[in-house]
RNA sequence: AGGCACGUAGCUCAGGGGGAGAGCGCUACCCUGACACGGUAGAAGUCCGCGGUUCAAAUCCGCGCGUGCCUACCA
């Protein structure tokens, strides 16, 4: 006998443990099953389990339970990320802490003191992962920096250099001035803040007056090296001087004609600095431009800078602006929004930077990475998103892959200090290419994590190498992700993967929501919104978490989610578990076979309702619609097997008398529960496998089990009849308890009832399942008749066209059954009206397809039908209270 | 500036050309032999607004309003 209430702790880890042990995620290298394989985006070894992740990995999790109940051989390969600049941030923020700094350590010593960090604290979200129920093939975890992943890396990039695909070069990147290194453009915040428009003044070189410039960065021009109008620009067609004289620098600088200048915004005058802007910095191209950089790599004004050398950035912006106003060349000063960039890692204020750094030339692996999408070899799921991945795509720009940090994939290139030669190659080589040379000095740069992350569905299976792993698991058959990393990521995964592999790394691209507060906003540290997983799960067990999770999970919404929620699903995992001690009370052993002969109308009925079901799980996780399969088997089991089922069958099941059809029952009571333990496993692992060990007649762990297929116990036409035979028993139970419930009728005092059936089919039918109403209606008594007396003293109802009737002898209060019909009347003349006004529409009945005025016709008769009924039951009343 | 979502019961959301749905909350009654983490019944919506297409629109189209998000070099 199971307890009371479900207890999730002690059963979570004792079958997680079980589970590991018994090697049950673990995916078989080669074999004859259908493979399906996923790749766990890696999270973070700096990282914390959060809502996306647990969503994240409960979705990938249910697939793979899901596919391995199905048969297949599954493959979900689990690992982390070293997160560059994340990792290199909190391993330094720990030297500070002890009074040390990285540069003091140096740069061996400082890589040793992140693995050394890693090691004690990098795994914890692997464990957090393994409390959601992750069913990860953990023994092939990887890590980006692992030595074969490193070697994947590495072959990758001499690969491309070798193709013309990577190149070095002098250009403005986003600089970090915190964390003092490029970053890419994707790893840009844009956020518009409130600043100001100065227009400034730059006076001729030669005679009087000067142009106007304007800017929202007054302190770059301390770094200008022209002043650009557009040619056709008739304000500045004819100027007394060819150069201005830059204040506060006292320098010429050329006034240039470029058609790059907006003639409407500002004066139309453009201040152009090479070194600090990237447009400025084509500009200065096309003119040849000097680039004179006054912003040094730790935010600070440079030696060029003058005066204002040595000072942080913003704080000589405001001593520009307060020295040229002193100057009377402050021309104005206007409120002004822009779009200012910030480090998505740290959130300082990005400074394009003028500085030597490594590009993948994107466009050409851009090409099919597009056209994969395009032809449908990889999907997108929902569709929506292919757009904005082709948005991106088309308009790809060249991906800035060095960092100028020391934790990560260091470049492989040396350059020989005698004659400058750069070598790329795997190893370190021995003496340069060039000139004989054996002075060679690496790279000190590393590269962008996610240049190991875009090789990830390959690498982990061993690439370089030609694996039976990439052989069996590659191409993936989807990838689990959120959309924030469509770009960063799967975007990138995709042009590696075709490049390298001459495949896309997957079939599907699942790409799911977000998860937000129960307001709707970013859940995040700083707001104090967070809701933790662990705590989650802590209260409320994994299985309420993760059926949550699911059953929210609609395609292309946002997920709000409160603990309110969770709490709803609690209840229905305990629902569960009741119904399994219910059912465990009745079952002494396993059943292979249901006696058809013997089944009542409730196990008939359960079973075609099963049958559906299975269906409706299937078909919705088969295409990711993970809510509909969540409430699919919700609705199921709570509403028609808890609610209807099991009450309807307790007749049978307590019948001594009748042993073939308390048999059948309890094989129908089996078979049920068996297949929806093996339905919702995947949604809910922990309590499904605790129930499973208990239920007689299973063996080993419901992983083992198979996921139900429609069974056709019965033919089409035997379930239809259930099915509609059934609803008639439900129909006439409901109608009772509705006047009961509505006329205050005590839910133990037993009601006696007739129903008036012309029809002598549908009268066998409800004699037939006489006892079922009986019981679930709290009858003493249901009598048919073919037309019968109405008696005076009982409650009406109409059900399928049947004048039902409660007696309630004496205690029937006429008023207020009056007013009760009266109050049906009223909904079903609403109803009716229009019903009625379609049927006179001839336009309607000439132009709607045959079967739809069929099926109003139809509808017309039923409730007319219910209506004539009522009103002769109300007019009958009226008539014996008058006398 | 462009793009993409979304606006349905008090709350959170499904649905999506032919009778408005669920969960939670609310009201009433009930510890009925699995379950009070429960049962039975009930109340509750101009499906954002305005036009259009259609025999028929919450559903499709257009415009507007509102709310999110993404992309973008106008200094």
């Amino acid at each position: 006998m199971l307890d009371k209430g479900y207890e999730p702790h002690s059963v979570e880890q004792k079958w997680y443990e079980y589970w590991e042990k018994e090697g049950l995620f673990a995916a078989v290298e080669a074999d004859d099953r259908p493979a399906f394989s996923i790749v766990i985006p890696p999270p973070n070894v700096t990282g914390v389990l959060h809502m996306g992740h647990a969503l994240n990995n409960t979705l990938q999790d249910i697939l793979c339970r899901y596919r391995r109940l199905k048969g297949d051989n599954v493959l979900w390969m689990p690992g982390t990320d070293h997160a560059g600049i994340a990792t290199q941030n909190v391993v330094e923020r720990q030297l500070t802490a002890q009074g040390q700094d990285r540069h003091k350590l140096g740069r061996e010593k400082f890589i040793e003191a992140v693995w050394q960090w890693r090691t004690e604290s990098g795994s914890a979200i692997i464990n957090q992962l393994k409390r959601l129920g992750a069913s990860c093939d953990w023994p092939r975890e990887r890590f980006t920096m692992d030595e074969g992943l490193s070697r994947a890396v590495r072959t990758v990039f001499v690969r491309l250099y070798e193709e013309g695909l990577i190149y070095r070069g002098l250009y403005i990147t986003n600089w970090c001035p915190r964390c003092r290194t490029a970053l890419s453009d994707l790893e840009v915040e844009h956020e518009e803040l409130d600043g100001h428009l100065y227009h400034i003044r730059y006076p001729f070189s030669q005679g009087k007056g000067g142009l106007v410039v304007a800017t929202t960065r007054p302190e770059t021009m301390l770094g200008d090296t022209a002043v650009a109008t557009h040619p056709e620009d008739p304000r500045y067609r004819q100027l007394p001087a060819e150069s201005v004289r830059l204040p506060l620098m006292d320098r010429d600088i050329p006034i240039i004609r470029d058609d790059y200048v907006d003639r409407a915004f500002g004066t139309g005058a453009l201040k152009v600095t090479p070194a600090h802007d990237p447009n400025d910095f084509e500009i200065g191209r096309r003119h040849n431009l000097p680039s004179i950089k006054v912003i040094d790599d730790d935010g600070r004004m440079g030696a060029d800078a003058g005066r204002f050398q040595g000072m942080d950035r913003f704080a000589c912006r405001d001593a520009v602006v307060a020295a040229l106003r002193e100057q009377g060349l402050l021309v104005r000063m206007d409120p002004h929004k822009h779009g200012v960039g910030h480090c998505y890692r740290c959130k300082s204020v990005v400074e394009p930077n003028l500085s030597q750094q490594w590009f993948v030339k994107v466009k050409p692996l851009a090409e099919p990475a597009i056209a994969a999408v395009q032809s449908g070899r990889t999907r997108i799921v929902p569709e929506s998103w292919a757009k904005t991945y082709y948005d991106w795509m088309f308009n790809i720009k060249d991906w800035c892959i060095s960092r100028q940090i020391w934790w990560g994939h260091q470049i492989p290139a040396w350059t020989c200090q005698s004659c400058s030669e750069l070598i790329v190659a795997m190893q370190a080589p021995a003496q340069c290419t060039q000139c004989g040379g054996s002075d060679l000095v690496q790279e000190t740069d590393v590269l962008d994590t996610w240049f190991s992350s875009a090789l990830w569905p390959f690498s982990t299976m061993g690439w370089p190498d030609r694996t039976p792993l990439l052989k069996t698991f590659y191409p993936t058959a989807v990838l689990v992700t959120g959309f924030d990393i469509l770009f960063f990521w799967v975007a990138r995964m995709m042009m590696m993967g075709i490049h390298f592999m001459g495949e896309v790394p997957f079939k599907d691209v699942y790409v799911h929501a977000l998860v937000r507060d129960e307001e709707g906003k970013k859940m995040s540290k700083s707001k104090g919104n967070v809701i933790d997983p662990l705590n989650v799960i802590e209260v409320y067990g994994t299985d309420a978490f993760r059926y949550t999770l699911a059953a929210f999970a609609a395609q292309g919404r946002d997920i709000k989610l409160s603990e309110k929620r969770v709490e709803g699903y609690r209840h229905f995992i305990n629902k569960l578990w009741n119904a399994a001690r219910f059912a465990l009370m009745h079952l002494d052993n396993g059943y292979d076979r249901i006696d058809t002969a013997h089944l009542t109308l409730p196990d008939r009925w359960i079973l075609a309702r099963l049958a559906h079901t299975i269906r409706q799980v299937t078909a919705a996780l088969d295409e990711y619609r993970f809510n509909e399969a969540a409430g699919a088997a919700y609705q199921f089991v709570w509403h028609e097997f808890c609610d209807w089922y099991v009450e309807a069958a307790k007749p049978a099941l307590y019948d001594e008398n009748h042993p073939q059809e308390r048999e059948a029952a309890r094989q129908v009571l089996w078979t049920v529960l068996r297949d929806i333990l093996v339905l919702l496993h995947p949604f809910a692992p922990f309590v499904t496998e605790e129930i499973w060990e208990k239920l007689p007649g299973t063996q080993g762990s419901i992983m083992r089990a198979t996921f139900p297929e429609p069974q056709n116990t019965l033919d089409a036409p035997a379930f239809a009849e259930a099915e509609s035979e059934m609803t008639l028993v439900m129909e006439i139970v409901t109608a009772i308890r509705t006047i009961r419930g509505e006329m205050n009728i005590s839910p133990a005092a037993k009601l006696s009832v007739t129903i008036q059936a012309p029809d002598a089919a549908v009268r066998a039918a409800i004699d037939a399942h006489q006892a079922i109403i009986v019981n679930l209606a709290r009858l003493d008594g249901l009598k048919t008749d073919e037309h019968g007396e109405r008696s005076p003293t009982a409650a009406t109802a109409i059900v399928a066209g049947m004048s039902l009737q409660v007696e309630l002898k004496g205690v029937i209060d006429f008023a207020q059954e009056v007013q009760r019909l009266e109050k049906e009347l009223g909904k079903l003349n609403k109803d009716l009206n229009a019903i009625n006004n379609k049927l006179h529409n001839d336009s309607f009945l000439a132009k709607a397809p045959p079967e739809v005025v069929a099926e109003v016709r139809g509808k017309q008769a039923v409730l007319s039908e219910k209506q004539g009924k009522l009103n002769v039951t109300v007019e009958r009343i009226r008539a014996f209270v008058g006398h």
